[in-house]
DNA sequence: CACGAATAGTTGAGGTTGTCAACTATTGCC
DNA sequence: GGCAATAGTTGACAACCTCAACTATTCGTG
C-alpha cells in the first residue's frame, strides 16, 4: 500500500521541486528584511496586518502561531519604526487594536511587491504552462 | 511590457499560492522538531547533512547562510544529541569534518519521510494534475 | 625558508525570538 | 456581588544569529 520508495510518485516529485524553489527564495525574504530595517518575524508580523482593517493583538497571535506574548514583543519592534500603533478597541478595554500607519503601509506594500515578485524559474516558463500551473494549484487550494 | 498590475498575471497567482501552501506546512515542521527534540534550526542543519559524506563546518555555514559562529552552536546542539560527531581533517588541521553518526542518519531519514510527505491538497489532486504539476515544475528548475 | 595574508573554527557580547508561568485589568455569567 | 474566563504584559530562561576578536593552521610570494 505504501508507495515504492525507490521510484517517487509525480506528486512527492512535484512537492520537492517546489520545497526546493521555497529555500532558493530565502535570501530574498532576508534582503527585504535587511532594507527596512526590520528582522524576518517583524516583516511577517506586518505582512499579516491589513492597513485597512486593525484588528486585536490575539488575531496577530493566532495569524502567526505563536504565543501572545510573542506578539508583544513584535509590535514593541514594528511601533518603534513607526509602522503601527496601539489603539483601545471600543467595546472591550482589555483589547488593543493594531492600527497600521500610513507609513507601516507604504512599507508593507513596497515588501509585499518583493515578496509577489515571480521568481525566474516560474518566470521562464510559457505561458501556457504558467498557467497550467495556476489552474493546478487553484484546483489544489481552493 | 510590464504586466498590468491590476490583475494578477497567471504566473503571480501561481507563485501566491505555493506560498500559501508552503505557510500551511508550518505546523507539520514544528511538530516533527519536536517529535525528535530539536529545534527547527538543528532540523535544517541535520537536514543538510550528507550520512555518506563529511562535509566541513564551513560548507554547512555556506549551506544554510549563516554566519560560522552560528554553525558552531548547532552542531554543539546535534553533538549532545550525539547524532553528529566532529572528526578532524587529514589533509587539513584547521577543519571539522561532519559526520553524522548512525543514530543522526536514523533520525534524519525519519525526518526526511514527514517533510517529503505530500500535503493534502497535493495528494487530493487527480493523477494527471500530480504529473502535469511535476512536470512544470522541472521545465521551470531544469 | 620566512613572513605576512588568508582561512577554519571558536568564543564572547549584544540584540531578537520564542515559550511558559504569573500577573493585572476587564468582561461576562449566574 | 462574586467568580471564571479573556486580553495583554512582564519576567525568567533557552535558543538563535551576527559581529568582532582570537587561535591555529595553511598558503603564497619574495
Amino acid at each position: 500500500m505504501a508507495p515504492d520508495v525507490r521510484d517517487r510518485t509525480a506528486a512527492e516529485e512535484a512537492w520537492a521541486l517546489m520545497s526546493r524553489l521555497f529555500w532558493e527564495m530565502r535570501p530574498r525574504m532576508l534582503r527585504v528584511a535587511g532594507e527596512f530595517g526590520l528582522t524576518p518575524p517583524q516583516l511577517f508580523a506586518l505582512r499579516q496586518l491589513d492597513p485597512d482593517q486593525p484588528v486585536p493583538m490575539r488575531a496577530l497571535a493566532q495569524a502567526l502561531q505563536c504565543d501572545s506574548s510573542n506578539v508583544t514583543g513584535l509590535v514593541d519592534g514594528l511601533a518603534a519604526h513607526g509602522l503601527v500603533e496601539r489603539r483601545e478597541a471600543e467595546h472591550d478595554r482589555r483589547v488593543r487594536m493594531l492600527v497600521v500607519t500610513e507609513k507601516g503601509a507604504a512599507v508593507r506594500a513596497r515588501m509585499q511587491e518583493t515578496f509577489q515578485e515571480v521568481p525566474d524559474q516560474i518566470a521562464g516558463l510559457s505561458p501556457a504552462d504558467q498557467a497550467a500551473l495556476r489552474d493546478i494549484l487553484q484546483r489544489a487550494l481552493d
